[in-house]
DNA sequence: CTCTCGATGGACT
DNA sequence: GTCCATCGAGAGA
């Protein structure tokens, strides 16, 4: 706990532009912390969404109960339910009184480290796998072993290479550069990427797009709720 | 490979 | 009532 403590990223990290944030948080390792058991994985993949002159951002139409978290302090997780069965994680930027996120849509495992990691190559296959859903909504991105959930990220090299492309899934300001990836990670959400975000036609020979996707050690598996 | 579509529920007009 | 910051299955090329 106290190393993870001394690398847990500053608030102050966190309360700049979301651009800024967006893109210096591709390589930096996402720890979560639920039912006495820790995971967590490298950030491949994210997507900035503004304030108000963002139309794709849930802050375009000022406050709302749901977006509240976004016009608040920065550090703290944003979590929204969505299409009735999923939820995406976000890191809350700028400073309080400015709406500001970013989606984590990607994390690929650890090479050795703690828990192994299922599939989170996509965001809501993220927040799925790792259990994370309305009740973290809010936390604050810091290292709490005493509480019931504790999310937060600790700083890590940058990868070699950061690629910028339009985000996916999304209708309105659909042209705008707002997503980062690391585009040497195979554990991009890649079937989506491409065929929505429709930015990159690079054709590598060589096996990238498919190949197993990584696994760990498996658990939480399906939730037959009726 | 690509495209289309259903599931499913909350936020917002 | 309409719109989703999704995923995975199914059909067609």
């Amino acid at each position: 706990v106290t190393n993870s403590s001394r690398r847990s990223l500053p608030v102050d990290f966190y309360r700049r532009p979301t651009l800024d944030v967006a893109r210096e948080l591709v390589g930096k390792i996402l720890r979560v912390a639920w039912g006495g058991r820790q995971r967590g994985g490298r950030v491949v993949e994210v997507e900035a969404y503004l304030g108000r002159d963002d139309p794709a951002s849930h802050a375009a139409r000022g406050l709302t109960p749901r977006s509240a978290v976004m016009f608040g302090p920065a550090g703290v997780a944003y979590v929204y339910f969505i299409y009735g069965m999923y939820h995406c994680l976000n890191v809350v930027t700028e400073p309080a009184g400015r709406a500001g996120a970013v989606l984590v849509r990607a994390l690929e495992p650890l090479a050795n480290g703690n828990s192994p990691l299922p599939p989170c190559d996509g965001p809501g296959k993220l927040c799925r796998t790792l259990g994370i859903d309305l009740a973290w909504n809010g936390l604050p991105l810091k290292p709490a072993p005493d509480v019931p959930r504790a999310l937060w990220l600790e700083d890590a090299p940058p990868p070699a290479r950061i690629e910028t492309t339009t985000r996916v899934g999304i209708r309105r300001a659909a042209e705008r550069p707002y997503r980062f990836v690391d585009p040497d990670s195979r554990v991009l959400s890649e079937s989506v990427g491409r065929s929505a975000g429709a930015s990159r036609s690079g054709r590598p020979s060589a096996g990238e797009g498919r190949g197993g996707r990584d696994c760990g050690s498996t658990r939480e598996g399906k939730r037959s709720h009726r």
